[in-house]
DNA sequence: CGGGATCCCCAATGATACTG
DNA sequence: CAGTATCATTGGGGATCCCG
């Protein structure tokens, strides 16, 4: 589909059913499928969790704290999350003062990959990114201003 | 994490609050910075519609059925936010009927490559996960049997 | 220290209708 | 077709208290 001219009307869809998997997430295909998992990696918590243990078993005040500005619940509800999908560990010491520790299982440092490899791909372009918003939004309070003024 | 046990006590943690961002990220430090692009990259949406676009530049409509249960109004919003962050770029062709197509950017396609890394991956582990978590329900249904029985 | 239970609120998202 | 505007919903997520 490269010869796309401007045809405005209708156009066919292929029946995008039946692809297998591994073909349709190159090409684009039915990707809903993903997005139920994704949702969970793609949640904001989540993530930066799975980043933080990248490097080892963390506590949870110990994550708490790296993560920062996560509450406690929010924390709880993540690590449970990750658990039950099979990428954290969660081990308990019977010790006064309780203790947990929750590490990456095998899928979890799996994970962490492809997750590192976004993390870093946003401080790379952490810059860039503010700068286009900054410009988007300056266009648009400029764009504002036109509608205000009533050319007077 | 090898050695210490169950060591009762109050313990040791080393203060690990003064690193250096570049190192932060790899090593699992505050990565809350990186947080905030994270969470547009995250979003559910965002990553299925620059997978979407990572085979070409598509159309609203289009974008909306290859989604699929996406409400037009999610789409708008997530392409906005994609453009506003220099990842898409909008093309208005004054026809009628209009048309109007996204494609990426360098930078959204620079982005694509990581997301696309994390979209196999989770394809690639969607059984997997799913398995987990019927595992970790079972379990946790189980123990609510414990606490139903009352030791008969 | 780790975390369950509760209350509460607002932002995210969907549904619907209208416009160019 | 591509969007904007409005309304209704809901559940994500913070604050707080309490327990083992």
């Amino acid at each position: 589909m490269t010869a796309q001219g401007a045809q405005g009307g209708t156009f066919l869809v292929p029946e995008h059913t039946d692809v297998t998997e591994a073909e349709s997430l190159h090409r684009g295909g039915n990707c809903q499928d993903v997005s139920e998992i994704l949702a969970r990696v793609g949640d904001k918590w989540s993530v930066l969790i799975v980043m933080m243990l990248g490097s080892g078993p963390r506590r949870f005040n110990e994550l708490k704290r790296m993560v920062g500005g996560i509450s406690q619940r929010m924390l709880t509800l993540t690590l449970r999350g990750l658990e039950r999908d099979g990428l954290v560990t969660r081990t308990i010491y019977p010790t006064i003062p309780p203790r947990v520790d929750y590490a990456l299982t095998d899928l979890g440092h799996s994970l962490s990959e492809p997750v590192k490899a976004l993390g870093a791909w946003a401080i790379e372009n952490k810059a860039t990114i503010r700068q286009a918003r900054e410009a988007f939004d300056a266009r648009r309070d400029e764009a504002q201003d036109w509608g205000g003024r009533r050319f007077g």
